[in-house]
DNA sequence: ACCTGAACACCGTTCAAGT
DNA sequence: ACCTGAACACCGTTCAAGT
C-alpha cells in the first residue's frame, strides 16, 4: 500500500482540523491554505477541491464552532436539568460554558462572531440558528412556570446571548480578567432573572 | 514646486483615512499596505516609516474607532443631561449611538473589538480605556441620586457596555436585523435599570 | 470526483541607499 | 527623519491535465 495514495480520502477534514489547531496557537491571520494543504501531504492545489476559497474555509470552521459550542452549552446544563429550582442556576451554567469556549477557542468565536450571514442557509447561518435554537430551549425551561409570548422568549434569548458574547469579547480582548468575566456573568443572571422575568411587557 | 515632493508631509494620517475608507466598503482582509501606499502616491516601503508592520495600522485604527465612537455616544448624550428625569433616555441614547456606529463601521468596530490589548498602555488599550471611563461617567449619571461603590459602578459599566457590543455584533454579522437591535436596546435599557439599579449586592 | 503542478498577480517585510 | 526601490519569501486563485 502506497504511503501516498492519490485519493487522500478524508482531506476536507484534516483540513478542518489542522486549520483549527493553526486558529488554536497563531490566530486567524497565519492561517493559509498552501501552508495546509504542505502539512497535510497534498497539492497547494488540493483544498480547492472542498473549499471554493479561503473564505469558505473560515466560514466552515465557524459553522463548526457553532455547533461545538451548542453541545458545550447542552452538556454544561443536562447536568441540572434535573433540579426543578435551578433555573438561575441554568442560565449561568450556560454562560459559564460559552465562556469557557470562548477562552479556549478565542481566535474561532471571533471568527464565528465576525461570520457574516449574508446569505440565508449558508453553513454559517444555519449553525447559528441551531445555538440559537438550543438557547432558547435553555431560556424557556429557565423561565419555568410563567409562560410567555415566544417573540418575548425570543428578544429574551437574543439579549441574553448579546450579553455571554459582549462579556466574553471583553475577556478575548484581553481588557478585563476571566475572573472578572465571571463576576459579570453572575450579576448578567441575576440582573436577567430579577429585571427580565418580572418587568416584560 | 513638485507635484510630488520627497516628503509627504501628512503620509500618516493620510494613509489611516484611506485606510478608513477600504475598511467600509470592502472590509479588513482586503486591506494592504501596497495598496495603500499606491493610492497614496509613495513607494510600497514608505508605510513601513509610520507603522512598523500592518497589524500596527490595524491597531492604528482600532485606537481611532475608539475615540471616534467616545465622541459620538457624549454627542449623543449631552443633549439629554439638561433633563434630571431622563436617566434611562441616556443609557438608550448612548446604546443608539453604539449601535449606530456599529451599523455606519461594521469593519472597524469588529477590528476594535478583537484587537488584542496584551500590551498594557499601547494605543489600542489607552482609547478601549478612554471609552471606558466616558461610559462609566454616563453611568454614574444614570444612576443619579443612588450612591453606590465606585467598583460595583464598574462591574455595571462593563456589564451594560458588553451588552450593547454583544447586540451590536449580532447586527453587524446579519444575525438580525437593525430594527431588532433597536428593539433588544430598549429591553436591555429597562432590564438594567429595572434590575441592576434595584439589586446590586 | 479528486488531485497535480505550472502560471499569474499580488502580498508583507527587510534593508541599503538616497534626500 | 522620511522615503525609494530592489530583493526575498510567501500568498490565493485559476486551470489544463492527470488518475
Amino acid at each position: 500500500m502506497p504511503k501516498q495514495p492519490f485519493h487522500h480520502g478524508n482531506l476536507r477534514t484534516e483540513l478542518l482540523e489542522r486549520a483549527e489547531a493553526v486558529l488554536r496557537v497563531r490566530g486567524a491571520d497565519a492561517l493559509s491554505l498552501r501552508e495546509l494543504a504542505r502539512d497535510a501531504g497534498v497539492s497547494h492545489g488540493a483544498p480547492r477541491s472542498h473549499f471554493v476559497d479561503r473564505s469558505a474555509l473560515l466560514d466552515a470552521l465557524a459553522a463548526r464552532g457553532f455547533d461545538r459550542l451548542a453541545e458545550a452549552i447542552e452538556r454544561a446544563v443536562t447536568s441540572l436539568q434535573s433540579d426543578p429550582e435551578a433555573r438561575r442556576e441554568m442560565l449561568r451554567a450556560a454562560g459559564g460554558a460559552y465562556l469557557d469556549f470562548a477562552t479556549h477557542n478565542s481566535a474561532l468565536l471571533t471568527l464565528m462572531v465576525a461570520a457574516k450571514a449574508d446569505t440565508p442557509s449558508g453553513p454559517v447561518h444555519d449553525a447559528a440558528a441551531r445555538l440559537f435554537i438550543s438557547m432558547t430551549t435553555l431560556v424557556t425551561k429557565a423561565i419555568g412556570d410563567r409562560v410567555l409570548d415566544a417573540a418575548i422568549i425570543s428578544r429574551l434569548t437574543l439579549l441574553l446571548s448579546a450579553t455571554i458574547q459582549g462579556i466574553s469579547s471583553l475577556v478575548i480582548s484581553g481588557r478585563i480578567p476571566v475572573a472578572q468575566g465571571d463576576v459579570l456573568l453572575d450579576d448578567a443572571v441575576r440582573i436577567f432573572v430579577a429585571g427580565a422575568l418580572s418587568d416584560m411587557p
